[in-house]
DNA sequence: CGTTATTATATGAAAAGGAATATTTTATGG
DNA sequence: CCATAAAATATTCCTTTTCATATAATAACG
């Protein structure tokens, strides 16, 4: 013998990270190509469809990054006119984030081109192949420690 | 109505790459407490069960990062003396880092503790649960555009 | 062979990210 | 109420990453 005995090879959470990394290759490589880097992106992402917007701590869960990075970033978007703060009337500490019509307009034509992507990721997967990877992944969500 | 319209609660690369984070965050914790990095972690987990080691390009590809950020990184560890470099005597543009020691020391401890969490992982899955996964994981991995 | 292209790694300056903490506001407990 | 604790965001400082490019070595092609 003498295979390939690496250790990662057979890790769960390496295939995780490698897959979610080989999945989006592409579709971040288009993001950047935008002038747009992935972390814009999910921020941007993150609010569309909310209507309120999201909070500073919402949206860095959302992103899966930490508050200090979101709170810089947002800061940056602000002054690019894509997104604006408005702080909650009730709880003043909290402070809303949500899109500008120039934000919605640059994130949907990001979105166009995420949907296209995933058609065709969703395609090469094939349809039940893909059920069977949400549902898996679904899972795992709810049932990590 | 005015249910979660949020755009990126039906898009699989952030399915992806929420089930990676969430999968991963309690383990990545106990890394970073035992004085580690992720990236660090990465790099010498990579290296686990190479004969000859990896050279930088294989590294940087393995623990999904760029080739100067590895570069750096590996210039630390070696100073650490948990990794070696050594020149390929065939192509000299290629230099080849493995393991010292000190360095599988290091590692088959952390690995321990990996095996640990990913046997709770599993467990909190269920095996046959696990399996499917393992399986729509690779497929994505494969197929992928 | 010599010249040009390509590949592999390293380096340097700039941007981003992370850990710790400050600041402001709300909650809690006597 | 007042004091203390907890929570949400911002800020600071430092490390890491990224982008571009330099350097060195091999490959390819006339």
């Amino acid at each position: 013998m003498s295979g390939s005995g690496r250790f990662v090879d057979g890790y769960l959470l390496y295939l995780l990270a490698r897959a979610s990394s080989v999945a989006s290759a592409e579709f971040h490589q288009q993001v950047r190509a935008q002038g747009v880097s992935i972390s814009v992106w999910r921020i941007l992402a993150s609010l569309k469809g909310t209507d309120q917007g999201l909070t500073v701590g919402e949206l860095a869960r959302s992103c899966l990054a930490n508050q200090p990075a979101i709170s810089k970033t947002v800061d940056k978007l602000v002054d690019q006119g894509l997104l604006e703060r408005h702080a909650d009337t009730e709880d003043r500490r909290r402070v809303w984030v949500r899109l500008t019509p120039a934000g919605e307009q640059r994130v949907d034509s990001l979105i166009a081109r995420a949907m296209d992507h995933q058609a065709r990721l969703l395609d090469a997967l094939g349809p039940e192949n893909a059920d069977i990877l949400k549902a898996a992944l679904t899972q795992l969500i709810d049932r990590a420690p």
